[in-house]
DNA sequence: TCGTTTAATTGAGCGTGCTCAAATATAACT
DNA sequence: AGTTATATTTGAGCACGCTCAATTAAACGA
């Protein structure tokens, strides 16, 4: 779709008429970001999101299915560039922590950077279905990316298995599931803090992850250095 | 508070006017677990359920703080319930499995009984502090329970930390926690199945915990037998 | 029995999220 | 250009959760 800007005849009263539509897609979503961190999610409202976004409330509900897809909508495109880091991470080798860890702190970076979207956005991973009814486009973009998620874990912990580090007795794919039940928890409590801070974040889910991971650890290898008893 | 029957006088128009306030409270939480169950939580109106229990929806709010310490009321007794018989449970003996399973037990069947009250109900459970708010009085009463349950874990695993069957140099707290965290994931997930089925769900739940306790059992214990491989 | 005081109940009304018939802008065809 | 067909936008309006001034009932003191 070309640009739009057929003969400017001096722009009338330049409106919103001679807008693209991506263009205005950009605007409300960019409109529900501000508005959700300003007031947070639940105080925020669509009336004021249209405003923002020069539009009406009724086109807000054109390009979202509702305010919560606008939440999701927001969040999305960003975590999709967590996870392309993500991926990009796994090329690095290391025991199971140092690949584990950073990989995780990729996604706690995100959350923490903007809380007021994270808390209730995080809230839809509840493992849950949609609170009622059933998902839209932007919700299914949402979920899609767990499996993605628990691919690379069990991608990770399939190397530690073949390097010995891990015992095999155990399907990858188990053991990654549990991890990643075990970060989606950690993740939650923590963002309880205020603010979440980094480092404390971490220190638990190594922590956690540490103890589940003895059970799977061969012997003589450890989750981490002693000195720090996490 | 005596029964308020003073001097009958042939109950003229026997409206709600006469009836205590304790009855109306009664007759507002039944109200709301019914038309809960009837349309769903989110679907439910607050409107149908002040008719449903005779009276104006003002007076509703006045009985309970908005929709969801509604819901939290109607949940909070039976959930009470379930603990004591939960407590209940602790007295008998067992390996770390024998009463971990039935104690968890309870709590899914009391969820598959009212799917319709557990998902909203354990939504509530995501780690989180209200939606935006401060919690009422009734929210709190939800909460209590969790301490008491992290309680009677930690009981058990002391227990097999004594009698042997677990290691003893990992804090009992810790691996309670943990094991909590386990549980709430894995109803969480469990609960999405339609219907949950009480065999489907201890079987996750008991693979799981196993996954988990292979770090914690000392030498020459096991989880489960290995005929069934959970 | 009748004020007076205190407590409980009410429902019109507010601000939400969201819908949909109508209005308006754009594209397509002579 | 003019006309029709299609796509987009609009905002009055709906049902909802929830509030609060006003009403009504109960308790108390003569």
């Amino acid at each position: 779709m070309p640009n739009f800007e057929t003969e400017p005849t001096q722009a009338p009263r330049a409106g919103l008429r001679e807008r693209s539509k991506t263009d205005k897609r950009k605007r409300i979503i960019e409109a529900a970001r501000a508005v959700f961190i300003e007031h947070g999610y639940e105080a925020a409202t669509t009336r004021e999101i249209a405003t923002r976004a020069d539009v009406s409330t009724g086109t807000v509900f054109v390009y979202a299915k509702d305010k919560r897809d606008l939440l999701l909508q927001v969040v999305n495109d960003e975590l999709d560039a967590v996870n392309l880091k993500g991926q990009a991470l796994l090329e690095r080798p290391g025991s199971l922590r140092e690949r584990l860890l950073p990989y995780f702190e990729l996604r706690y970076r995100y959350w923490a950077s903007e809380p007021r979207l994270a808390r209730p956005a995080l809230r839809e991973t509840s493992e849950f279905l949609a609170p009622g009814a059933t998902h839209g486009e932007e919700a299914h973009r949402f979920y899609a990316r767990r499996p993605v998620i628990l691919g690379h874990i069990e991608q990770m912990v399939r190397a530690a298995q073949k390097s010995g580090e891990a015992q095999d007795d155990v399907p990858a794919d188990q053991i990654a599931s549990l991890i990643f039940s075990l970060y989606l928890i950690e993740v939650r409590r923590w963002l309880n803090d205020e603010p979440p801070r980094l480092a404390s974040g971490m220190k638990r889910l190594s922590a956690v992850l540490g103890l589940f991971v003895r059970g799977i650890l061969s012997p003589g290898h450890e989750w981490c250095r002693l000195s720090e008893s996490n």
